[in-house]
DNA sequence: CTGAAAGCGCTTACAG
DNA sequence: CTGAAAGCGCTTACAG
């Protein structure tokens, strides 16, 4: 077996000086020599050794992704479309899960594979990243953080969710709604936090406060941000007196979970209430009818990042954090509609 | 910045020599030195050069995991669930999305960072993986194929997709069913066949005939595999005046589809027609009622794979090749009952 | 515990 | 085109 430069050239009948100058395109060297080589290659399949090479100072020409999880399918789908275009501008990449209070040993490990940068993909538990962000620092290894806004210090592209709630709202109080139900939109993470300040503009805008044209139910005990706390939650308000007209939820998942309640209660979608999710994911074409949600812009976030992150690459690191928002594009379907008179 | 062990053990005040003995847990040093070195280690965050390291015969403990593709849940959910198990079993894993025909490139890059194996993860184009299999034998580096059975020379975990068509098509039987529809199930890969020879095996153990008792339709302009193809054979069903009283389908977003296009026709699910998926994804809790499907086993799929790959890593490849089939379960819900009379 | 030395697989001048 | 040499960052005997 061929297991070195050495053993190749041997096997071409070349000196191993001759054929490392080969691989590398170097030249002055005959077309004749260079086929030669490159018809073994082909033959044999050899492949010169990374270690070695990158030992030698060759970039490893590789990026670590650290993903939050790869049970989201907008997680998957942004580490997925990023990879393809690192791989389309000569760069590999690493995909790893980093499970909380696993962050550490992920990042010694792509650290000890000189990556030229790493990237975090999703919302990760408070403080995790902020200490994985340092770490790096000292590497001189530049990062990138994908979705989750608001890490001191991150190199941020996220979605701009303020703007994607503020679309979708206006788009509700078009149809005349006045009254909106929050669906699993709780909490004090940043991330729910951005929302309700969208939801809140838009609301503004037309005279009206978030206090008085919102209401929100927590059914702490079946809260799972899936289809079944979307149901659990549509029962809940079914059974209020002053029940809303609009409801806009956490994720597509809720969204449809609420939408089926609903209808399993004999509400009409969207005649007696509209339902919108958020994501946009492929689910929203499943229910009937089909749900208005609002698209993250994936393949615009995996160009983003991967521009932003090549421009990273092989420089002084930045002394000023960049953050980019991502503009959302609402994509109105029939689970939303005019108010009923 | 430090950048080597040299400069590492300069900057804790003792020789190299020492601090890489420290590094690689040899006996005769003494607990007081080999605290400060990993003091050291954890206040600056010092790591070994990966590359340098295997240079010197380390193995590199990193498998390569080939998946068909990231938008598939099925087949990311195995692939995370075996890059868990091999971490806990000390093994990195570095996951590359296999295009049609870029497989060659992505094996020649597992290749030169040596890896320990290579795992195939989904169903991949006719002979593309074969050419591949032959290129790591080369290289004497061990494989793995999960989930697509029949290829030659192939280590391989697969889903017993015919067992699970028997058991499902078995259930029905049970419930009186006697004429059933195919959704999705058309083709002649392997895997298809392995679900026509099931559901066979099913209705030949009650006296019935494959041809007797299942219809299949296939508007063709509309094949996707996704809830809309689901819906379009749902209502080209329902026009047929010999209607099936029971469909089974290929996976789950078919079967969901096709649940909502008889619902949308009026007809009472299960009451009018049974409807059974495969694959038993987080979306069957979805419609109302529930959806009948069989479960893949993803946690011991992984399990399997890594034991088995394990045992490959380090030994002389297998003469014969491995082939371990895995049960599914069957997971009955509310979307099958018995024939209305 | 130290320090000099060899070697892993490669690349890159350099003299021939 | 060849061949000997140095060096990338590490580990592992070996003599002190």
């Amino acid at each position: 077996m061929i297991h070195s430069v050495a053993d190749f050239a041997r096997h071409v009948g070349l000196a191993r000086t001759t054929v490392s100058r080969v691989l590398n395109g170097q030249p002055g060297l005959r077309p004749k020599t260079i086929a030669r080589v490159q018809q073994a290659m082909e033959r044999t399949g050899f492949t010169p050794n990374a270690y070695a090479l990158h030992l030698k100072g060759k970039r490893t020409a590789t990026i670590g992704i650290c993903v939050e999880t790869l049970l989201t399918p907008t997680v998957v789908a942004k580490a997925a479309a990023l990879q393809r275009r690192l791989r389309e501008r000569g760069y590999g990449s690493l995909i790893e899960v980093l499970e909380p209070g696993g962050s550490r040993r992920v990042i010694r490990h792509f650290l000890s594979l000189r990556v030229d940068a790493v990237v975090f993909i999703g919302h990760f538990v408070d403080g995790e990243i902020a200490d994985r962000l340092r770490e790096l620092e000292t590497h001189a290894t530049p990062h990138l953080v994908i979705d989750q806004l608001g890490i001191p210090g991150a190199n941020t592209v996220a979605l701009d969710r303020a703007r994607g709630m503020r679309d979708l709202v206006g788009h509700l109080l078009k149809y005349g709604h006045r009254m909106f139900g929050l669906l699993g939109i709780t909490g004090t993470t940043r991330s729910v936090r951005d929302r309700v300040s969208g939801i809140e503009s838009a609301l503004v805008a037309r005279g009206l406060t978030f206090a008085g044209a919102t209401r929100s139910l927590d059914p702490l005990h079946a809260r799972a941000n899936d289809f079944e706390y979307g149901r659990v939650l549509a029962r809940s308000f079914a059974r209020e007196k002053d029940r809303p007209t609009a409801f806009v939820a956490l994720n597509d998942e809720i969204a449809i979970g609420a939408l089926h309640g609903f209808q399993e209660l004999r509400l009409r979608v969207p005649r007696d209430v509209s339902v919108a999710g958020f994501n946009n994911q492929d689910i929203c074409l499943m229910p009937t009818p089909g749900l208005t949600s609002v698209d993250q812009q994936i393949q615009l976030t995996a160009d983003t990042a991967a521009e932003q992150l090549l421009a990273m690459v092989g420089r002084p690191l930045r002394t000023q954090p960049l953050v980019r928002l991502i503009e959302p594009l609402l994509v109105p379907r029939d689970s939303t509609g005019p108010v009923a008179r």
